[in-house]
DNA sequence: TAATTACGCAACCTTACGGTTGCAAATATA
DNA sequence: TATATTTGCAACCGTAAGGTTGCGTAATTA
């Protein structure tokens, strides 16, 4: 079956993976140290993620570190693009209302 | 069940009531004339989205509007602060890298 | 008032998800 | 070579997800 990224990061578990092997790479046994769950089931996740890319191994030996593939997060940040605009718009106009509470002060 | 706004995003269907909905607000029946299923399954993801807050219900008489709710939207866009800093550097490696290549080339 | 329209809720069904255990393959070590 | 370690794969199981249909309720309209 096709895996998606947003369906990745849905689950809680592998946005942990994803937020611990941003800061450094890890083999899954060093991961499944990290969750109260067996090894297997964080196989399972790390096979999700690899699945859309997310993130990518490195093979050493018979351990494999798994890296963060940044390019790939990015197309979440494309996604929320045609909404940041709206958030920013309404910030802007938070400051006109701020400003015109400002000057009715004075 | 708590919802929670990733597993929420995670469903196509709900992105593009997002989508639809960033323009303008919007009914149950006119989002459900947008998709190839019944109102009903339409109705459920709109329920999903309300519940976790990423939308908003405005009532006039019998049809409800339901609106984006920008704030809830930037959840995500903190989330994925902690990994922008990573991607950002690679980008930056990768400017070194043209123009050192530049250099090489004069 | 009667009929229509817009919507939500509940029951049901099939499939996917997230967990488990067991086992096989490849590498490292005694 | 024999043994231990690291990992992936397959089978299985309970629950949740996403769809359907049917019905009840509130607001509009004839």
């Amino acid at each position: 079956m096709k895996r998606d990224i947003f369906q990745a990061i849905a689950d809680p578990t592998r946005r942990a993976i994803l937020a611990l092997i941003a800061i450094q790479a890890l083999t899954p046994n060093a991961m499944a140290e990290k969750f109260d769950m067996s090894r297997q089931a964080v196989s399972k996740h790390i096979k999700v993620l690899q699945e859309c890319e997310l993130i990518k191994p490195e093979h050493s030996g018979r351990e494999i570190y798994y890296h963060l593939n940044p390019q790939k997060m990015q197309e979440i940040d494309n996604w929320l693009a045609q909404f940041r605009k709206i958030w920013e718009t309404q910030f802007n106009q938070l400051d006109k209302v701020l400003s015109t509470m400002k000057k009715q002060k004075k």
